[in-house]
DNA sequence: CTGCACTATGAATCGCTAA
DNA sequence: GTTAGCGATTCATAGTGCA
């Protein structure tokens, strides 16, 4: 009666979510999605409103709450568009009606789009970045760090390349096995760091056949941060598929649901087509 | 009896505010401030705590809404702490309080700091980012997009490479067919461009005699899209005087206030020191 | 004067101990 | 119970001292 893995399911993730036979409480890793945004995406969803987005997105959140394992997560992407030249409120709403639902609002990451849509009006410029809301059910969390360093910063770099301004400047461009890490290595002790809550990542081109409403880079940033192989990750609002392959490219198993079956249909097409690219090894 | 502009007053803002013979209505060009956050700052100022913030600041809000002009903006730099492992709600409850109180909130801009404070913790990172709340009284302002275009190879090259250095280090190296070097291609070809809502800018650095809650480019990029020459920029909460000192450096008159004396004595001396350093043409 | 090693510290946060 | 204080931890800068 449990629900299949790896699968990409056309339903209302409401009435799927409800069902405890489905899905068993207290039973997924991490909750990774971005819902439809309230006015928007309406020539494919039935919009939601400003006005009822927060209601809304209780009775979903409510079950999210349920099946989700004490040690889990809960990643939200979104971000309030302009009406009437001001920012909507209901994401702010919604932050702390979760909150009186029983979450606990972690953290705030930003992702910060490195080529966002362009534009520019009267009162403001084009949108550079959204939200990424983590959530919880408690304060201990699966939260692997190491998964998730960044290279050194770039003035240990600079140091490095005072350094080496006498001498051979073309090994800093050298592989990774060669002349700069070891260097550094034996220069400092270390060559990452752990990074912060700010999250660079370009947009996926909008000429690609199917476009997403995040990179894949997104979603599996979260994916290495707060799940472990074989993990479950779900997204209820899965769209073109991208939490599915990111979890799956990093060997999690994963659930996908989306209420359109057209959409479930591009996103096992992205999913075949990722397999037949990368075979595991 | 009106306030000398181009000076710093050691008062309580609130009560200097408050007098329409020392601050007459609709008579401010610009607001822009990053006031003492809840629970900090608690060696030289007396600390509000989170639970009396939201009240505490709307009492200065008041009168901030009545001085502004009617085109004029309120830029408020602030961001929440977090406690026992969560973020704490305060700023989005005086967001909240503040569009109950009269003001529009056109726009959430980010301060993306490139040297955050370190640390590491259980369930979060350091923390990258700042809000710079834009808030205003009618929906036509004063917005000079042309002032904060930005040059190629300034601040907005750095930008890009300190987003893509964090998490997208190998596409900064790949081969012209990549998206970033084409893009970067396609911008050096043009002069200037307009901005997006994500502003990055190093923190001063502690070390310096003068340490700054934020860079002076910060204010300075500000008051450059929302003001013209002459105009008149106040800052209630002006700390070490950074913001007067980037109204000075672009031609506007400002007034700044803070309660310690000590801060006015700071600000007056950096003042000095701009004047000596860059006489103006 | 330059280059390099070392040190200090900032809008931080947590866990622990002491009152 | 509740709060206040201290050390540990973390990274990017600037300042200091020495060869």
């Amino acid at each position: 009666m449990k629900i299949d893995y790896n699968k990409i399911y056309a339903a209302d993730c409401a009435s799927l979510l409800k069902d405890p036979k489905v899905f068993p409480s207290n039973s997924i890793d991490l909750i990774l999605t971005s819902p439809p945004y309230a006015d928007k995406r309406g020539k494919n969803y039935n919009t939601i409103t400003e006005k009822d987005y927060v209601e809304w997105f209780l009775t979903i959140s409510k079950e999210l709450l349920r099946v989700l394992k004490k040690d889990g997560s809960f990643i939200l992407n979104i971000k309030e568009g302009i009406k009437n030249h001001e920012r909507k409120t209901y994401v702010l709403e919604l932050i702390l009606a979760l909150k009186k639902q029983g979450w606990l609002w972690l953290e705030e990451y930003h992702w910060v789009k490195t080529n966002s849509f362009p534009g520019s009006w009267q009162t403001h410029f084009r949108d550079g970045w959204e939200r990424c809301l983590h959530f919880s059910k408690t304060k201990d969390i699966n939260f692997y760090k190491e998964n998730v360093k960044v290279p050194i910063g770039e003035w240990s770099i600079k140091r490095f390349e005072n350094k080496i301004t006498n001498h051979d400047k073309s090994r800093h461009y050298s592989n990774t096995n060669s002349g700069f890490s070891r260097q550094v290595d034996n220069w400092s002790g270390k060559n990452s760091v752990d990074p912060d809550n700010v999250l660079a990542f370009a947009t996926e081109s909008s000429n690609k056949r199917h476009s997403a409403a995040f990179p894949v880079a997104l979603p599996a940033w979260f994916i290495k941060l707060l799940t472990k192989k074989n993990d479950l990750v779900i997204d209820p609002f899965i769209g073109s598929g991208t939490t599915a392959i990111a979890a799956k490219s990093l060997n999690r198993s994963y659930i996908g649901i989306d209420i359109l079956k057209k959409n479930v249909k591009i996103a096992n097409e992205r999913l075949k087509e990722q397999t037949l690219q990368s075979p595991s090894p």
